[in-house]
DNA sequence: CTATTTGCAAAGTATTTGCCACCAT
DNA sequence: ATGGTGGCAAATACTTTGCAAATAG
């Protein structure tokens, strides 16, 4: 990586991720752009938020469909912590849960695996939702 | 669901799944089989697995790189619970964790979310692959 | 016998890549 | 000027589907 360059483009996503606070799709992010009047490539999307990723700009949750989708977190310093994301609104909760991390590495020790990955973020139905989904 | 029809395709998947113990994708599943003689079209293997996924034979895991990977626990009776998986060879610790269904529902409540899945499938790598991997 | 299931190939979806024009630096 | 970038379309990878032939019960 040598030379990261601005452009329109890279703005424009950035900007919406900054925008947005919830975990959206590639495709979802493309159209959304289009509709602020951004012409963009999906190509260049998934280019550009591939970038992001590797470099720790966003992150990266597989949702149950096999989709990637993108989130940008705290504006700034990020430090490590959870989501809790609505399965029908996508609506996105910052946990924090020092108890979680305890019990991760003690799992972790017990049955000598290292490098434990835990992106963990819980999928759940958030109150609006509960509420609209009790009608149904 | 009105009939459900015992067939050689079936049985090869569900005995193969028996003998795995680990979490494989549709694709190696579908090799492994061949492998034992059992040609089955691919698009059948895909077919089973969803069924059982569905009917809950068998826990499918989004991998990393976006791949369904499958697994069947338990022969008979199987509870809740969790999974170490080795990021290298694929070897799958079964976890008890109270602590984090505590926790889990700890969050849930605080944040008013509901129906909270949480299929914590935690990615690692194992003792036998750390000392693989140190040589590298 | 007949409804379910399989196999094949085609279709579908998500994502990546090759290549050339283009623009930020 | 010039090398990183963007756009497009083709390629890839995984998974699903339509339909006729095979088969379990």
């Amino acid at each position: 990586m040598i030379g990261q360059r601005v452009t329109r483009q890279r703005t424009a996503i950035a900007g919406l991720l900054d925008d947005l606070g919830e975990f959206r799709s590639a495709k979802q992010i493309h159209l959304a752009l289009q509709q602020r009047g951004d012409d963009i490539a999906l190509a260049t999307v998934y280019r550009t938020l591939n970038a992001m990723a590797e470099s720790g700009d966003v992150e990266v949750l597989l949702n149950p469909s096999g989709e990637h989708t993108y989130l940008r977190c705290a504006p700034t310093a990020s430090h490590h912590h959870h989501h809790l994301v609505c399965r029908h609104c996508g609506r996105t909760v910052d946990v924090d849960a020092p108890q979680l991390e305890e019990l991760v590495s003690a799992l972790a020790t017990e049955h000598g695996f290292t490098e434990l990955e835990h992106s963990v973020d819980f999928v759940g139905v958030c109150t609006a939702c509960a509420r609209a989904g009790a009608a149904r």
